[in-house]
DNA sequence: GCCTCCGGGATTGTAGACAATCTTCAATTG
DNA sequence: CAATTGAAGATTGTCTACAATCCCGGAGGC
């Protein structure tokens, strides 16, 4: 069977959900900003129904929360909520090292170089941006080793809504991006590991990799039972709303 | 703070997710069905768009399958999707059980029990649907004690999977029936080692625990390498449409 | 006889408009 | 003066209709 080239005009849900999902991973929407859909519409050029569509794709990928009668707002992540992510994601990594290393199908460590090349691109320009793209599809390459579709959806899904927050977050964003040669070394090391075929040493690697250093510090106080909110921590309140116009 | 209890009369796009969604994990629709777009509409008394909304929520479950200007059709599942939803299940469970025995708010325990209660009056009323349904809510609330709610979510979003490879496979609904009395008990004993705050216990009554032994089976071929197809299993073809009309 | 190339019908993709609901804010009442 | 109520504006929820695309069958040519 050979691989599905068909090509396919990206529908207008594609194209409105991916410019959304760029403005909130960007930062130019803010957790608990609203979007008002008529605004959104004149600003994309499209009409509601596609837009709404679209709306409800980034709903399930967790970067809106909807409102019924009362619109959608960015989600606003609460320590717990990062805590919960970092938690998953961990689960994730292990799981797909287990699975993946040694690799058996060396094109796949092709994507993981690739990725590598890319960070490397995007720190000599300063990219930040960038690198903080290539850097998460490094980790998303990694996972992929495994050859586990769904497990790779659920990591990148969870690695949005990781964004979301690093760039809603200042102090999140300086620690990714400073010194980015360490950095990079890291993950070299990484792959090292990796190409080496060795599960444990790469656990051993992740476990002490980067930004984990600062997302435990900052969900440390998110842990325990007395951490857990008694409502609904994911269903943003009414005074979200009030506190943010829609730009 | 005090619950939530917000009267929100439930829009069309959930009505009618959930009406679909029960049409498929009954059997009702079957994988590989297409579903028209006008059809479905005239069949729920509803107009496209709140429909097409749906369709895009069950798309994002993993319910469905949306090809572009082609439809949408329900989920085929091959042995390689359902050996990837074992493995992680068998993950995610693994995670909450760390996470969340010895139990720490008494509360999540009552939860369990109330599956289990439902289990036994199925069984008692042969009630072979209501048996299944019980069934997951059990191993839901097991996967609740760990207070994750990502983590539940993204089990609940793999157990509907796991439900719509059941309602179209004869095989695995009658394994999951068989001996109802037996199947029972195992739960009784994992719900024990819950209660005795041994995780190691819990996770040992996991392993041996009911339809494992037959997914294991199933899925055993999916394992491997080899196994991996080339293009993309999870697009349905153009001949899965030309197959099946809609009812 | 098989392949290619059209139309016709069916279906999805999108637009615009109406109805229902919520929020806001000012007027009223105690 | 604080609390409540009611009306106007804004926004979401839904419907009908039109445009674009695809599938399928038949006619024509090699």
């Amino acid at each position: 069977m050979p691989p599905d080239r068909r090509i396919q005009q990206p529908s207008l849900v594609r194209l409105a959900a991916e410019a959304i999902r760029d403005m909130v991973l960007s930062g130019d929407l803010r957790p608990g900003d609203r979007l008002v859909e008529e605004r959104v519409t004149s600003e994309l050029g499209i009409s509601r129904p596609p837009l709404r569509e679209a709306l409800r794709v980034l709903e399930q990928e967790g970067l809106l929360v909807s409102l019924p009668r009362r619109g959608v707002i960015v989600t606003t992540l609460s320590p717990r909520d990062v805590y919960e992510i970092f938690t998953l994601r961990t689960t994730y990594e292990k799981m797909a090292i287990e699975l993946g290393v040694p690799v058996r199908d060396p094109q796949l460590l092709g994507r993981v170089r690739l990725a590598l090349g890319q960070m490397e691109d995007a720190a000599k320009s300063q990219d930040g941006a960038h690198f903080v793209r290539s850097s998460f599809e490094f980790h998303l390459s990694i996972v992929g080793l495994a050859g586990h579709r769904r497990l790779e959806d659920a990591y990148r899904g969870l690695s949005l809504q990781l964004r979301l927050y690093m760039a809603a977050n200042t102090r999140a964003r300086a620690e990714h991006n400073e010194s980015l040669e360490a950095n990079i070394e890291r993950h070299r090391r990484l792959l090292a590991a990796v190409e080496k075929g060795d599960p444990e040493a790469v656990l051993a690697e992740l476990a002490n990799h980067g930004a984990r250093t600062f997302l435990e510090e900052v969900t440390n106080q998110a842990q325990g039972p007395e951490a857990q909110q008694q409502g609904d921590d994911r269903r943003a309140t009414l005074s979200d709303i009030r506190d943010h116009i829609s730009r």
